[in-house]
DNA sequence: CGGTATCCCCAGTGATACTG
DNA sequence: CAGTATCACTGGGGATACCG
């Protein structure tokens, strides 16, 4: 990722001494919600567990490549499992793990905020309901 | 908008009869705060104005250019205001509108969530008021 | 059905230097 | 102090084709 050390020998070696302090938590949890799809993905997937080619209507203009790959990302991140049935033809479901599920309220209120400030041109005038 | 029950785990209609309409919400919010430091940002402006050199003191790795970019962009966005200052030397300050604040349960949620599930491994002191 | 395997492109970031 | 201006690089994501 980072280090490379690529061409231009005179370069500066740039350190990344990660010394910010607990903030990364916002950060680390950006990095895993945070993919083109994983949001809407995921939301999805808070109604139940879902096959590959459901998650991939449900979210619409995606390749099969990148589908495949944020998942395998999201797997790797420990917030949804994949089973494979060993039937033919191929069934896989993906479902929410338990951490997965705790991103509810998050997910949840980021559909809210961009339904009332994004999608929504209302000005922010204050008006709570 | 039908609630696509959220939180609960009721899998009884799952066929998203709208392809991506009102869940492309989720995804619209995390156009605005899935900058590779944008929750970092809005972070630490939860805490109040910051200026331009307190935000990347307290960010760590960033380049000013990249700090611009990203500030300017949550400001296109409305989620912040930015202040010059007609003083010498310059002076520009850094300050969440509502729409802003509005991300306040999101962006401490997903703290949360970070700090027990992606990192709770190293130094879970976060126990910041 | 649910993937892999390639190839490609460009938006996002970083590094560095200069300026009002 | 708070930016711009340039240049370079990477890698995330798309298009397409093929496979078990």
């Amino acid at each position: 990722m980072e280090d490379r050390n690529t061409g231009a020998p005179g370069r500066a070696q740039r350190f990344t001494s990660y010394s910010h302090s607990k903030n990364c938590a916002v950060e680390s949890a950006l990095e895993v919600i945070g993919g083109k799809w994983k949001g809407v993905i995921l939301f999805h997937l808070l109604s139940g567990e879902m096959r590959f080619s459901e998650i991939r209507r449900a979210v619409g203009a995606i390749t099969q490549r990148t589908l495949t790959k944020q998942l395998r990302e999201l797997e790797a991140d420990g917030v949804l499992t994949r089973t494979v049935y060993p039937v033919v033809p191929p069934k896989v479901e993906y479902r929410l793990t338990e951490k997965g599920e705790a991103l509810t309220p998050i997910l949840t209120g980021l559909r809210a905020w961009g339904l009332r400030y994004t999608l929504s041109e209302t000005d922010a005038t204050g008006e709570e309901a």
